[in-house]
RNA sequence: GGGGAGAUACUCAAGCGGCCAACGAGGGCAGACUGUAAAUCUGCUGGUGUACACCUUCGCAGGUUCGAAUCCUGCUCUCCCCA
């Protein structure tokens, strides 16, 4: 018998919307349902992590998860929430795509679970074969214009037009659903909450097609306590591809978290028992300074994403940096062990020639490396006196000589609190 | 087709011949305070040169002028009203 998956989803705020019936039906038996992504990108980023923690739950509450790559899909493009035409990517960067996210996904479910084990497809395969006569004869027959066009995702760009491909979308994932329903027995499709009307529209053509019953849940979109965007950084996307988001900068991403939002993200991105957050957030709120909320978070998720070893060095970087660690403690590191905790520092490499017998400070932030984008920006930092060497403020006509050059090779660069620059000397 | 309004830096938005690298707001960055939080306060926010200076920038292309984001001509685009 399965556990209670939507009392999981209730008590940590996972829940925007739910077909009536869900949850009844889900306690009635062990169920297989789904949840679609799409492969804009060649990784997801933190933003999908939400579907994927769903998933996690569904399976572990003992039912069976399909998660879909939208190989067909991706083809044609969701406007849910696009307020333009979107561009259609080639199909060879699709495949790729497809083919980075299903590995980035095979990392969180259990494949080999028994009777629940979770389960890979990708809408491309059953699509690849079906002519476009058959589509609109089998398909579209069933849902009315009318219906397609009272969708949200629709309505929004009557007045600035929408191509037919993108029209199309919703029946095109609709008919996913059926699929799944047909061939492996999917009751629910679960997804962000802007995928309701694509979702309802599913179920719809279950229903009209072949009378059988099927459920939604949504879960609500994501916002920070101060009302911008979650999973986004100065520099972009969080991702879950190490190369594009070193393990270091997303340890640090949950680290920064406000209060509020580390709650919140508590319940929606660990597997920590409401009995465990309960704890930790008594022990933030009597040490707040500690972090106590920031920390569970960023350690469970960095741990689930990238792994022990890369937490570990995550937390050994962070402490350096943020520390109360000195110069003196960076002169310690050996070079092994300081490339391997500063992986995912920006650096840049200079020649020794160039060093020369001095280089001046404003060269080495901004000519020479690039970590600043002009001399006058250099120079407007380190006027607000926030730029470190080693850990120590220095002033505007500072010069680095051999002196600050840890084990004669490099040096920690820093920009106010939480950007810092590795520079090398080499040759 | 006719008539009108407008295009200014990341965004909104002033400026309408020299005092304009361009008011102000938002955003961003930094500093102080803190807990790598929130809130608040302060500074900075085109490039090169440490200041004076110079270079590039106000839809695009020309022109008038000692001098233009500001005036003129043409072009492109956007919005509104009437058919």
């Amino acid at each position: 018998m399965p556990t209670n998956f939507i009392e999981e989803l209730r008590w940590r705020g996972m829940i925007h919307d739910m077909m009536p019936g869900t949850e009844e039906a889900l306690m009635k038996q062990v169920s297989s349902g789904y949840i679609g992504f799409d492969p804009t990108a060649d990784s997801l980023h933190v933003g999908h992590l939400v579907q994927i923690m769903t998933l996690v739950h569904f399976q572990r509450a003992g039912h069976k998860p399909y998660a879909l790559v939208g190989g067909a899909t991706g083809m044609v493009g969701d406007p849910s929430g696009k307020s333009q035409e979107r561009n259609l990517l080639d199909a060879e960067t699709l495949q790729h795509n497809v083919a980075c996210v299903r590995k980035q996904l095979e990392a969180f479910l259990d494949f080999n679970a028994g009777s629940n084990a979770a389960v890979m497809v990708n809408n491309y395969d059953w699509f690849e074969k079906m002519s476009f006569l058959d589509f609109i004869r089998d398909i579209g027959k069933h849902i009315s214009v009318n219906y397609m066009m009272a969708k949200d995702s629709v309505k929004k760009r009557l007045e600035t037009g929408m191509s037919f491909t993108e029209f199309s979308y919703q029946l095109v994932q609709g008919y996913d659903f059926y699929y799944l329903n047909q061939h492996h027995n999917c009751i629910i499709q679960l997804g962000g909450s802007d995928q309701w009307g694509n979702i309802v529209t599913g179920t719809e053509l279950i229903r009209r097609k072949s009378g059988g019953e099927a459920y939604a849940v949504t879960t609500p979109l994501i916002k920070k306590a101060d009302g911008t965007k979650f999973g986004k950084t100065e520099s972009g996307s969080v991702w879950l591809d190490p190369e594009k988001t070193s393990p270091y900068a997303f340890y640090q991403f949950w680290l920064n978290a406000s209060d509020t939002d580390a709650a919140n993200y508590i319940r929606i991105f660990t597997l920590k028992t409401k009995e465990e957050i309960e704890a930790i957030e008594a022990e933030h709120t009597e040490a707040p300074h500690l972090r106590a909320l920031q920390k569970a978070v960023a350690e469970d998720i960095t741990t689930r994403v990238h792994g022990a070893a890369a937490l570990q060095t995550a937390i050994a970087a962070s402490n350096i940096l943020f520390g109360k660690s000195t110069a003196a403690d960076l002169q310690a590191l050996s070079e092994k062990d300081f490339f391997s905790v500063f992986e995912g520092v920006d650096q840049a490499t200079i020649t020794s020639a160039e060093f020369g017998a001095g280089l001046h400070i404003v060269e080495a932030l901004a000519a020479k490396t690039g970590f600043l984008s002009s001399n006058g920006e250099a120079r407007r930092e380190l006027k607000a006196n926030a730029i470190s060497v080693n850990k120590e403020k220095v002033a505007e006509d500072y010069i680095l000589t051999t002196k600050d050059l840890i084990n004669g090779r490099y040096v920690l660069l820093g920009k106010g609190k939480k950007n810092n620059y590795i520079l090398r000397v080499e040759g």
